[in-house]
DNA sequence: GTCTATATCAAGATAGAC
DNA sequence: GTCTATCTTGATATAGAC
């Protein structure tokens, strides 16, 4: 039996739909009041202000996204694998939720110049996951000492593949791509080990 | 013997300043107005809107990057250093102008959900100038049948480089890092070349 | 917790003079 | 071409009732 979502996730949902898709700046509160069908005191009663409701929705979509990376991980066998399964789970997790236009945590940080401290650390933690996992995948593949320029390079492809979509390509293609870069990064890093 | 910037390229100067670090919604028209010592009316006479003058800075940009890059290619050798060129070209060309918070063009693009033709027009142009130069650069290293798929790893990691200042990473440890990545998959392209 | 109604304010843009 | 002064709108946020 499916419970109706509450108000609060109403919103959150709402959120990513327009803001993520469209632009924070260029999703007033009241387009995602309405889409939501919520009234305004409601919002700002369960958020405090936009930032607020930004915040939770990329705290709220990293929840998401680590579950969903994870679960790619599980699923893959070997270590090589398990280390690359960070872009077909791009693929699978922009399935289940509202695809963001490119990145929400990206696309936020880019709009915000001075953002407040919530916020701030909501946009550090999806980079810092993205990291400290990657770097625990890489070890067994490449060993202790190459892991810091592996994991760096592949945050940059990473974040290549993301910034394209902002270039039109298809986002299938897009992780292709990269999954082929990376592959190659982690050859050449496993190579070199001693 | 100087001459002082008109009242146009003062504008452009102080939207790259402004709008292409702060983002574009983040940056009031007053401010740049401020910024630049003009009056209102001034700005709109010469723009006609905030659009107008974003899309005219993007294509001011375009055109210094256009010979910034051209430079860097000139002053390198080998065909593969040339292919290269684009990576040493964006530290030169960021010391030269108003650096951007990340990327002048993909932060427009990811902030304007329904651009118009103009703005449209000088945010393709930019990917466009990036896939058809670097496809002439790659024939010699590659040969015509591999151009395609070297040429949009290449774009991925030219914007995975620009990607990471979002992150938070200094703009000259992503370009060596990016460089490092593009090398290898050139090496791996021309090593399949038939 | 949620609503209706409204206050407040800032931003983009223009009128009209020089 | 450029200025001063101002208009208009649309967005964030709050007051007060249910």
């Amino acid at each position: 039996m499916d419970v109706q979502p509450s108000t609060r996730e109403r919103l959150l949902d709402a959120t990513e739909d327009l803001a993520f898709t469209q632009g924070v700046a260029a999703t007033p509160v009241d387009e995602i009041l309405r889409s939501a069908g919520v009234a305004p005191a409601t919002l700002y009663a369960h958020f405090g202000n936009k930032e607020g409701l930004i915040t939770q929705a990329l705290e709220r979509r990293l929840m998401r996204w680590d579950e969903a990376w994870q679960l790619a991980i599980d699923e893959a066998s070997t270590p090589r694998e398990k280390l690359l399964a960070v872009f077909p789970a791009l693929t699978e997790y922009r399935r289940g939720v509202t695809a963001a236009r490119w990145c929400a945590f990206l696309g936020v940080a880019a709009e915000s110049p001075r953002p407040g401290p919530e916020l701030q650390k909501a946009l550090a933690s999806d980079t810092q996951l993205l990291t400290s996992r990657l770097r625990e995948l890489a070890v067994p593949v490449v060993g202790a000492n190459h892991v810091d320029a592996l994991v760096a390079q592949l945050v940059l492809v990473y974040t290549g593949v993301l910034g394209m979509l902002l270039r039109g390509m298809d986002a299938e293609r897009a992780v292709e791509l990269g999954l082929h870069i990376a592959g190659a990064a982690v050859e050449a890093a496993a190579g070199t080990r001693s």
